[in-house]
DNA sequence: TTGACACATGCCGATATGGACATATATTTG
DNA sequence: CAAATATATGTCCATATCGGCATGTGTCAA
C-alpha cells in the first residue's frame, strides 16, 4: 500500500509542523513578543496575555515543539526565552515579495495600461 | 448573553482571518509565489502545483478573501494575480525578530556559558 | 443549439485545533 | 510530612480544515 494512503487525511498541517504554522495563532505570535529580550516564566506569561496557564502551557508547548522557545528548569518554575532562529525561512520567504507591496501607482497604473492593451491587441484570442 | 459566549468555540482561526493563517498551508505559498510578476489561469496553476483543479480553486478562494490574490475575467478563464500589500504586516512582524535570530555567536555562547555557570552553582539541585 | 472547456462549489469524511476544566507531578515552605 | 505553589497534561466539545469526487454555471466554437 502506498504512502499517500496513510496520508491521505490530512485535514490540516499540525501547528507543529513548521514556524508558519505556529505563528498562525495570534496568542503564540504574542508570546514571542514577550519573550524578546528577556525571559519569562509561565504565570507571568499568562497575566501578561490575560489568559490561563494551562492555555499559555499549551502555547508554550506548540513553540516547543517547533523550536522558537527554549525552556530552562528554575525552580518550580521553567523559565521560557526566545529561539528566534526559526523565524529566518519565514522572513526569507517573506521578504521575496517585498518588491511586489512597493510597488508604486505609477508601476501598477502602467501594469494595469499594459494589461488593457494587451488584451485590446489579443482581440478574440483562442 | 455576553459575547464570548457565542464566541467561546473557536477551534481554530479560520484560514481567511489574516493573511499569517492563510499563508500556513504550503499550497499557498506556491500559489502566490507562481504569482510573482504575471498572472496565471487555474489550470495553469494547477499543472504547476500538480494539484486537482478544484483544489486550486479552493485555495485560491481563501487567497481571494484575504486580499492577497485579485481576479480578472478573461473569456472562460479566470486569471488571478498577485496583490502582496497584505504580506506587509507579516513582515513588519518577523523584521521584528532580526536581531534576535541574527545574536552572533560571540553573545550566543556568552549566554549559554551563563546558564551552564548557574546550574554548576546550583549544585545538584532536583 | 450542442458540445467542449474553464472554473466554482457542494457534500462527505477524518482530523487537529483551541478553550475550559479538572487533575497529575514536582518543588518549595512551614 | 503537609500545604502551597508552578507547571504540564488529559478529557470534552464544537468547529474549520483540506482532500477527493460530483455537479453546477458560464463561455466559446462549430
Amino acid at each position: 500500500m502506498p504512502i499517500w494512503t496513510y496520508i491521505w487525511f490530512m485535514a490540516r498541517a499540525a501547528t507543529t509542523s513548521d514556524a508558519f504554522n505556529a505563528v498562525a495563532e495570534p496568542q503564540r505570535r504574542r508570546i514571542l513578543v514577550l519573550l524578546k529580550g528577556h525571559e519569562r516564566s509561565v504565570n507571568e506569561l499568562a497575566r501578561a496575555l490575560r489568559i490561563t496557564q494551562p492555555r499559555t502551557s499549551k502555547h508554550l508547548r506548540v513553540l516547543r515543539e517547533v523550536g522558537l522557545v527554549r525552556v530552562r528548569e528554575a525552580g518550580q518554575q521553567r523559565l521560557y526565552g526566545l529561539d528566534a532562529r526559526g523565524l529566518e525561512p519565514m522572513h526569507e520567504w517573506v521578504i521575496g515579495f517585498e518588491q511586489y507591496w512597493n510597488e508604486n501607482f505609477d508601476r501598477l497604473n502602467e501594469y494595469v495600461k499594459k494589461l488593457q492593451q494587451k488584451e485590446h491587441a489579443d482581440g478574440k484570442r483562442r
